[in-house]
This record gives structure tokens, sequence and C-alpha cells, in this order.
DNA sequence: CTCTGTGAAGTCATTCACAGCG
DNA sequence: CGCTGTGAATGACTTCACAGAG
């Protein structure tokens, strides 16, 4: 265990591990080597030992990790043991898919507010989670009283910094920003940002380019479901 | 111009210099340095100069690029001088929220299918656009009438490997992935995965560890709207 | 003998720094 | 002169390979 500066190529892959350990301690697995580990899910043993090492030493030489004790450990490193209570600002398309999004449970995440400027939109509850739909403008107070730790930024691209500030003024240290715009966060806040414009080009660029080999996602993986996958089409037409 | 092998991380860069370009271009202005570019965006005037070269000699030295000029080029690099026609799987909450997103327009991107498994929702047209809802099962057939190239795959990450082999075995060879699973894609296939979990677990990371000095995003921008920013709060709760 | 944790080596990406064009 | 295009230098991340723990 050192105590050096964790690169985000490492935290990205800490929640990667920590997804196919859930997937394996649901298959009833106890035990696994990073080599093992690698292998299922494509993965390189150096590299997750090495990412692993730096918050402690939770493997047993000879014999590899406890799946159920890792797990507990990369959710507290994730701190995904403390509940986290997100506002999505943006009560547009997005805004209202991302409130209504399951996947965030899993996390230990829950949609708490809505944002809009939209007044026709204020004062409604959204989705089956009956999300409430908030006056951006009371964003600072909403924030407060619902325990808001996570802000999503779901607003034209034009908003975004604007959005931003408020959010950042309110308090809030980590953002997920899904607007096509570099954001300019103060120090100590964090932003994420899903740029789909960027993702589409880039995908818009290979099919220009179809003589390239393409090496661009080098290792292939296999998804556990991999094993229970011989229908490669049970459909015709 | 060499044809070294082009590397996603330049890709994603040429996207955003696409983009700063028609900011530029938006306000008039015909020529811009790699230097002054890379100071408006806060990015890195060697990288421009070198990302740019793998493609062309593009600039006049002592003077710098045409504003227009580059924006053609990068939109015919990127390819998105050719209309694409995506498909989108999975008509639940994000993928309806995808058919309407309008982002896609910019970029020559139109979402022209949804897929569903759910006989309630095969048949209708949903959105603005009035994308029509086909069932799953006729993903190929609809793929070649519509002339689809482009897929993303919006449904839960049980599913999504049986989706990928579907919608690779229809001819398509991008695909934008939002299942939190890593695919198992055939050569000369390109899929882009965007992963919420990941985005949020990380969110959580670094809300747990408020000590560490936030220089993961090391460039911290100037978005160009920040000149006309001065607005930190009109707002009082 | 197996598998971890980790220095050392290797690979890939960014930045520097400057020759030379316009 | 100013700025591009680019080799060379640096830095970041990944993989190798092995000493040593169990």
């Amino acid at each position: 265990m050192k105590s050096e500066k964790i690169s985000e190529l490492t935290t990205n892959r800490l929640s990667v591990y920590l997804r196919c350990l859930n997937l394996l301690a649901g298959a009833g697995i106890k035990t696994i080597s990073s080599q093992a580990l690698a292998d299922q899910f494509n993965m390189n043993s150096a590299q997750i030992r090495k990412d692993l090492a730096y918050f402690g030493e939770f493997g047993v030489r000879g014999v590899g990790y406890s799946v159920d004790e890792l797990r507990r450990h990369l959710t507290q490193i994730l701190g995904l043991d403390n509940a986290h209570r997100v506002g999505i600002v943006g009560a547009g398309n997005l805004g209202t898919a991302l409130a209504n999004y399951n996947g965030f449970t899993a996390s230990n995440f829950a949609a708490v507010a809505l944002f809009d400027n939209d007044k026709a939109k204020v004062g409604r509850r959204i989705g089956e989670a009956q999300v409430m739909v908030h006056d951006v403008r009371k964003l600072a107070r909403v924030v407060r009283d619902e325990r808001v730790d996570v802000a999503v930024i779901a607003v034209p691209a034009r908003v975004a910094q604007r959005v931003l500030n408020q959010v950042m003024s309110a308090g809030i240290k980590a953002i997920l920003n899904f607007a096509p715009v570099r954001l300019h966060a103060r120090l100590g806040v964090k932003v994420k940002t899903v740029d789909l414009t960027i993702s589409l080009e880039s995908l818009s660029y290979f099919l220009a380019r179809p003589q390239i080999t393409c090496v661009t996602n080098p290792r292939s993986i296999l998804p556990y479901e991999e094993i229970a996958q011989r229908d490669e089409q049970e459909l015709q037409n």
C-alpha cells in the first residue's frame, strides 16, 4: 500500500473489477486469482494486482483473493457504502430518462430531484420514482434540503457552464455532465463529461476507414454470460 | 502526412477541434494559429499541430490555419460529410430519449428506427421525429430497408451481447453501447461503450477522498462563452 | 509449488524545442 | 519575423518477470 496518486483510469477499472466480482459472487465463486479474473474478463492480471495493491494487500499468496472480501474492499474504496443523492438539472428527454434509470440503484445512487426552468414542468413528479421537478432557481435550497451530493447536467451546451456555476455554488463537488462542452470547474470539484457527440463522431471516423484493422478495443472480452451464448441467431429475416 | 495508426484519443480530439472551429466560425473568425486555438480552449498547441499533421499539411507557416478550410478537412476526415442512419435497440427511457436527441443532427446523424421486443411498443411511433418502433426480430430486414449503418444498444446488460450479435449479423460495423458490460465484437466492428456506472462510481471515489487535490482534469478549459460569463450567480433561491 | 506484490522494462501519448517555410 | 511540422525528450500507463510469502 503506497499513497501515490491514483489515476482515473485506475478508478474506472476498480469499478469494472467490482462488477466482475459481483457476477462471480452471484455464481457462487468464493476465491479467485488475478490470473483467473483476467482470463474470465479479458484483462491483464498484473494490472489487476497493481491496481489493488495501491490500496492494500488484499490477496493471499499462493491462493488469490476472497471474492466477498474484495467486493467489500472495493465497495468501500469507491465510496459506494455511502448512499449518494443525485440532482438532475434539465428535465428534458435525457434528464427524465436518467431520473428513471434503474442502473443507479445497484451503485447506491438515487435520483432525488430534477430541475428545470420550464414553468410547465416545475411542480410535477416524473417517472416511476416520482421525482419532483423543481425550479432551477431554487437549486441551492433544494440541494440543501434534499442533501443532494451529486449533480447531473443534462441541459443544452449553451447554458451548461452557467448551470455548473450554480451547482458549484450550491456546494456540490461531483458532477456528471452530458452537455458537449468542456466545462471549467473550480479546484476541488470533479466534473466527468459524457460526450455523445465525440463518441458518435469517432464512430463515424471509423466507418469512413473500413480498411483499418480494428485494433481499437485491443482486448475484446468475454462477458460472463458468453458461456451461455450459442445463440448467434435465433431469428430469421 | 504520414499514414501511421491513429489512436482513438486523436480522433476524439479531432471531434473537439471541429466543435471549436464551428464556434470560431460562428464568431466570424477566419484564421487561427494552433497557439491561439490552444489558448482559447485550453489545449496544447503542439498536440493540435501533431494531430492535424497526421492527415495533411493544412496550415500556412507564419499565419496559421484557415478556419473554414480546416472545418471542411475535419468534417471530411471524420466522415461527417456522409449522413449516418442510426438504429436504436431498446425503446426504454434511454432509447426513446436518444431517438429524440437533437444533438445528433449537427453531426449528420439521424435516428431512423427503434427496436424493442415489447409487443406493446412495436408499431408505434415515438417522439417529435416520429421514429417507428420495430420488432427486434425484424432487425436485419429493417436495417437493410432503412439503410441503417450505426446501431445504439440501449438494452439491459443481460441481453446486450445477444443484441450486439444480432446487430453485427445485420452487417452493422459501428455501435454505441450503453449497457454496462464489456461486449465482444468481431474484427472490423467498432463498439464504443458509454458506461454510466463507471462514471458514477468514479465520481463516488472522488467524493470519498475530499483531501485529493483535484488534478484529474488537468487543463480546465474556458469554453468560448466564458467571455460572456460574469453571471456566477443571478439567483438567490 | 502457486500466486501476490512490485521493481524494471516496455509501450504509448504528450510536450518541448527548433529547423525551416512563407 | 511568426508559425507550422516534426524529431527528440519527457511523462504516463501497461506489461513483464521474479523475489518471496504462504
